[in-house]
DNA sequence: CTTGACTCCGTACCTAGGTACGGGGCGTAC
DNA sequence: GTACGCCCCGTACCTAGGTACGGAGTCAAG
């Protein structure tokens, strides 16, 4: 009763929807803490280890780098409500300027497509020639 | 009068605005041609192939990989309106996937935040353990 | 006792798009 | 004639986030 449920680096990998040498990775990184090992040197872990885990993971969707995430879990204030927001609110405006970025790309891209279907078709390949890329997107989503 | 300008593969590299080591790159990937040497074995180049090398950057900057600009450049019908249009046209396609993932990376952390500024504090942290990311971002931008 | 699944470790490899290094040759201006 | 800048080449390195390989040890079932 003491120790409910001890894993096996597959079982925490097959718990969490990783591969195993995603987690050995993640170990490697910091990301996880080193679990003990059985005598024969497997690793053992707890239900804990799923957490921290799965925090990695969503933290990751969620757009931070596992270089963010490693300071966010052994930053120096530990980890701390304020360090999350923190960099919650500057991921927001790095992805901001990431989304507005695309958003130029596409209105570019779109503009050659008008053209291409509006001319009379020789022009099209010249245009991605000779034309520069100074479109201002439309102006700015403005999105807070 | 013949030859009007001969650049060196530094002058290419400046009148484009890339380095030198670049163009190499670009040539060993096939999207530059080899250009002919001089004697003493520097490359050789023309206008015709700064009008080439810009054409490789604004492809990239409209969000062309190299990949698919060698394919644009040396596919089976010489890089023809069609291929170019069905290009951009594909493009447009994964460049709105793009879009819509990061409004939902955005959507999400955004919640995240609301929550962090709402709540006690403790719970903030807590939130990226515990909540499943499964929120569908905003409606769908939906622009064609 | 053997088989098959699992684990250990270190190291190499992958994609994309370059950048840097090092030893050597050329070109020109003082 | 030599100093400085530019060029040659091949190869190694970089970021990010893993994935794969290979030889060896382990565990549980039949």
């Amino acid at each position: 009763m003491s120790d409910v449920k001890e894993l096996t680096i597959g079982a925490l990998a097959r718990a969490a929807g990783v591969n195993v040498e995603t987690v050995r990775y993640y170990e490697r990184r910091q990301l996880l803490d080193a679990p003990p090992r059985a005598q024969s040197g497997y690793r053992t872990y707890g239900p804990s280890d799923v957490d921290r885990l799965q925090f990695v993971r969503r933290a990751k969707d969620l757009g931070f780098t596992l270089q963010e995430i490693g300071e966010l879990l052994h930053g120096d204030g530990l980890g701390s409500t304020t360090d999350v927001a923190a960099a919650a609110q500057a991921k927001l405006l790095t992805l901001d300027h990431e989304v507005q970025s695309l958003m130029e790309q596409r209105c570019r891209l779109r503009q050659l497509l008008q053209i291409c279907d509006h001319g009379d078709g020789q022009d099209c390949v010249a245009l991605i020639f000779e034309t520069a890329p100074r479109i201002p997107a439309s102006p700015t989503p403005e999105i807070p």
